[in-house]
DNA sequence: AATGAATGAGCTTTCATTCAT
DNA sequence: GATGAATGAAAGCTCATTCAT
């Protein structure tokens, strides 16, 4: 459906590996696990179906390596840095409509579901932790593990699970086509109630 | 696995039909829509499996049966009446660990994914805008149609649905084994901060 | 390849279950386990490849069957008598090579090879006690249970086996073509020379 | 598994070659022909896949080659010579539990099943006809041809082929683990059986 | 109304083989 | 001479669906 570019892109393994991971990303993401087929993640890649037994093993592996490979990171190049403002802004673009336009769809779907295999099921809690410990750290306030606080950051990711699950599954408006700009200030007003007022302005 | 009640039930479309119809709930709801088999769906309520496709016709017709016949009221008997407590009361409880044990995991996971037929798309739209309508009734402000507003309230069905989603993925905790007092004070933070201060309270 | 006769036996289980149950048999004689594809099985049944899966569950429960259908009476209807004249007619006549002709090979091809399925492997052992132990009945002497005497009974066991394997594999002439006369005579020769001399003639 | 012995063993045909020979030898032996995969064949002699290809052109290929170069020798070193005691003393060597410990089974094993091949078949029955010469050399009777002393000494060569097919089938007890000494006594009585008394000690 | 036999299509996986380098 | 990338075909298995009682 996309890489198959007409040349065959012979004899380069590192090249159509990626290949191939990239069209099991997209596809896992649009469609799930279940809903991928091998056969079209291939066709996709422009390469033969007994590649990803080669490169991934099978289609286990090949998802492992999917979410093993997606982007992890809220906000910034480092993460999202101190302060609301910018946990706000960072967020509002990740939710936005168009963000994520080489995935289809928002890349934390590939998390959900499939259940079963424990490895996986590690690979996505750690994800999610990941996510939970960015808001944490990105919120301004010092790291006092009181069990709430994770709670309430954990609130702040559902929020996050859940617009892009909408997004994908059913496409309320204006949700389905909110712009950065249309988020950043309820995303705001979220982060404030959940994260308590910004700790002083530390930094003058 | 339930209602496989010793006499084979002979003869009672209706009760045949609703059982079926309460397997097909339990199975899609944990475990998707290509998870489910009907085979699986036939055994658990105790019928022939032929008679999905009498009664529904096929997997897709008792899919949306299922779909259609989910509860859709997000609070007491009729809905969320007009004040914020409520509202925090009724989405805390709904959103806690232990309720629809009868499901095995939230409702809300049947209307997701899956996608394609456009029949099904309605049902599920159709059903997360009643809950969007429910909070903005329940939100104890004018019916003020600004689309912001829209936003936010769908915004705080995104989190209802992420909370959802996430507990059954993953499982993070604490979320996963959050307590209706446990959610009640950062679902109201929340509410608060996305519908804006309560109207005041205008009966005196 | 032999029971697709026209008529598409429609609706019934116990016929359709018994031809894929003798092609089968037919088809892990003759090519042995690996060698046997049950799409071809289904196709000389006549019949649909998923019925096999709903009689017999997999590939390795429809060997099972077929080895547990097995015939394992060395002779007469009720196993082979007490004498050594008759144990030799009944090996010679088994062993001749027109003998089977409904399997295509010896039955007991089907008991060797595969390996790794610990149930497989009992069974298979079992049926080849079975065969010593009705020659150590036969063969006309008291049951002193010493070990070389079970050992040179399973020397008789081997030849038999040994027998039908180069038949079935190459084909040496004159043992490919030997009729039971040929063969009752050196074969009464090993009983004799295995067993010892006949225990006293009882009924002198 | 064995040949891989650090230093690639670069620009060997020879040695390359004799590897992959001898790695083929012990798969077939053990596994048969469809058990055994040239992949695995390849790795346990330490070189690449594609020089199976071009030393033996084919898995057919490569199974002939390895045939061919089983060893044929009933007895020592130039085979059995003329007398009935050690022809005994041979076979109970050739058939005892630990012979042959660098094939994992007995060699005459790869000479069974698979079939279809015209020029495979023809080297079996050379084998095995080879045997049977050499039983008849080493009888200590004159070469007089009559075909039912052909008929026995094939059934010799049976019970040889059958025991190393039950030892490596099912593993019949005592018959598994025999001993040289423990089946010298019966095999040189089944001998005796099969190809008469032995004819005066010509040579003095 | 209800049952169970039968089917066709599609999936993942496995291999021998071929092709560039 | 040797390597590793790439391919095509086929296998076992699963499932929604249809057909005959």
């Amino acid at each position: 459906m996309a890489d198959a570019s007409g040349a065959p892109r012979r004899r380069d393994a590192a090249a159509t590996r990626q290949a191939l991971l990239e069209a099991a990303r997209r596809r896992f993401t649009r469609l799930g696990y279940d809903g991928t087929t091998l056969r079209e993640v291939a066709a996709d890649a422009g390469v033969n179906l007994a590649l990803i037994k080669r490169y991934f093993d099978s289609k286990e592996g090949l998802f492992k390596a999917a979410i093993a490979s997606t982007p992890r990171a809220l906000g910034g190049p480092a993460g999202v840095p101190g302060d609301r403002a910018r946990l706000a802004d960072a967020l509002s673009r990740q939710l936005s409509a168009d963000a994520w336009p080489e995935f289809g769809e928002h890349p934390v779907l590939m998390l959900l579901r499939v259940s079963g295999d424990e490895q996986v099921d590690a690979l996505r809690r750690a994800a999610l932790q990941d996510f939970t410990r960015q808001i944490l750290d990105g919120s301004g306030t010092g790291p006092e593990k009181d069990p709430e606080r994770l709670l309430r950051a954990e609130l702040l990711v559902a929020l996050g699970v859940g617009v892009a699950v909408i997004r994908s599954a059913v496409g309320l408006q204006p949700l389905r086509d909110a712009t950065p700009d249309a988020l950043r200030g309820p995303l705001r007003d979220v982060i404030d109630a959940l994260l308590g007022p910004e700790s002083e302005p530390v930094e003058g």
